[in-house]
DNA sequence: TCCAATTCTTGAGCTATGTCAAGGAATGGC
DNA sequence: GCCATTCCTTGACATAGCTCAAGAATTGGA
């Protein structure tokens, strides 16, 4: 309970709200786990709530028949997924699973509602995080459309450097196969991309980490739009 | 006055809302015109309000250094724009500007953000609204990535049908240049795939009226996925 | 410590789609 | 009804990135 309250008290959606809030909050949440690789929903299944993260990975994908599958949004510990149908609609946008372990609390739709229309500072919230993700999905489709691997790759490092607090000696947060799902590629053609920038001396690539090398370039956004990278394939 | 009124209760944000509310939101709302082509905010910029469209097409798009662009949404009368940095952030995710000549309606962030926090109906309303264009961002990034163009242009047909009434005669409601860019293909290849659609029989096309012929290979989704209208280029 | 499984890389070849360039058609304002 | 725009099409060509296939490297379990 305790647990759960402090989980929901460092959840974006509801960082800062007053705690008698956070209290009843907790009341409707249910703890739920699930194994790694686990299938969490299932896009176009019927919803009854959602769930907020509060330990492990989540992927919210889209699968293609053939298999590709882009992945939207990786989720970490305080942000919720399957918001969605909770406002519109009966059914999930996308599938979600779990990348690693993971704990989530889930939050029962009608009393998530009731909670809403009773408490405007948690509705404004909620807005605020549904905003915020819209932001991620225009970057997203703006960087499918608009840029090409190379420049949807150092858009990635670039963000991670920042999230990872500013240094130029990244992690990877996830496999590279997942990576390329997320950036709407191949697993091949990431790794090949990969090659390229490190004989362009640009990083340094040693399993998971990364160090970014061409400091100016990447500031700079050099690499930022299309075409700059590119050159002859490694080999 | 009067009209603004019937133009809230008309969209989507605020259809079924009660009078008293409909009549305080037409308060502070104010109307704006713009030309046919006409800028209506910059990516980037800063808000301090967001429109309703009244009259007309808005195109939401982002654009890349080299011109080339991509439309995220085609809105017209009573739908929102400009929603996200009311909640989060300041500045404009995308830039707008207008298909036609359009009459909008300007609501001010402070103003409105104050009817929100007493009125939950409507901050239900504006959450709705929202989860609805997360749908669609979704399916645009599924759309991109893991739809070839004549996916997506089969796509985007059976959508206009069902939109125009179920009607196997659709009418484009865009320039095919444009529609190339809500697509994320270019106008050349748009053009030459409606060729090969119709030398396949599935379309007949003249102008910007099109004709769906084969309609089982649509309602059962056969060009749903990847490759299935691909041949030879037309010549 | 070794095996099994997963993850990653590399090679080779193909194709969907982009770009450039130019001509033709349609549209709207006056 | 005519001119000026805008819009659309077609051809020729280039290429980014995909797929298939196989081998290498890493990882984690027992």
């Amino acid at each position: 309970m305790e647990n759960k309250k402090q989980v929901l008290a460092e959840s974006v959606f509801f960082k800062g709200l007053p705690e008698p809030l956070l209290h009843q909050l907790a009341q409707i949440a249910q703890e739920k786990k699930f194994r790694r690789g686990e299938m969490i929903f299932l896009e176009g299944t019927a919803c009854s709530g959602f769930y907020i993260v509060a330990q492990g990975q989540v992927k919210l994908y889209k699968m293609a028949l053939d298999g590709r599958e882009q992945i939207l949004y990786v989720l970490e510990a305080g942000e919720p997924f399957g918001i969605v149908p909770v406002f519109h609609g009966h059914s999930f946008p996308a599938s979600a699973s779990s990348l690693t372990a993971v704990t989530a609390l889930f939050l029962p739709k009608k009393e998530f509602i009731a909670l809403l229309a009773a408490h405007p500072e948690l509705a404004l919230a909620v807005m605020a995080a549904m905003a915020r993700r819209m932001r991620r999905f225009a970057a997203k489709i703006e960087s499918l459309s608009l840029k090409d691997v190379p420049a949807r790759l150092t858009a990635h490092l670039l963000y991670l450097a920042r999230k990872q607090g500013g240094t130029s000696q990244i992690t990877l947060d996830i496999p590279k196969k997942q990576l390329a799902n997320l950036l709407g590629t191949s697993a091949e053609t990431l790794s090949r991309i990969f090659n390229d920038m490190s004989a362009a001396g640009l990083i340094r690539v040693e399993g998971r980490r990364i160090a970014l090398l061409d400091h100016t370039a990447f500031q700079g956004g050099t690499i930022m739009e299309r075409g700059t990278v590119t050159q002859k394939r490694s080999g």
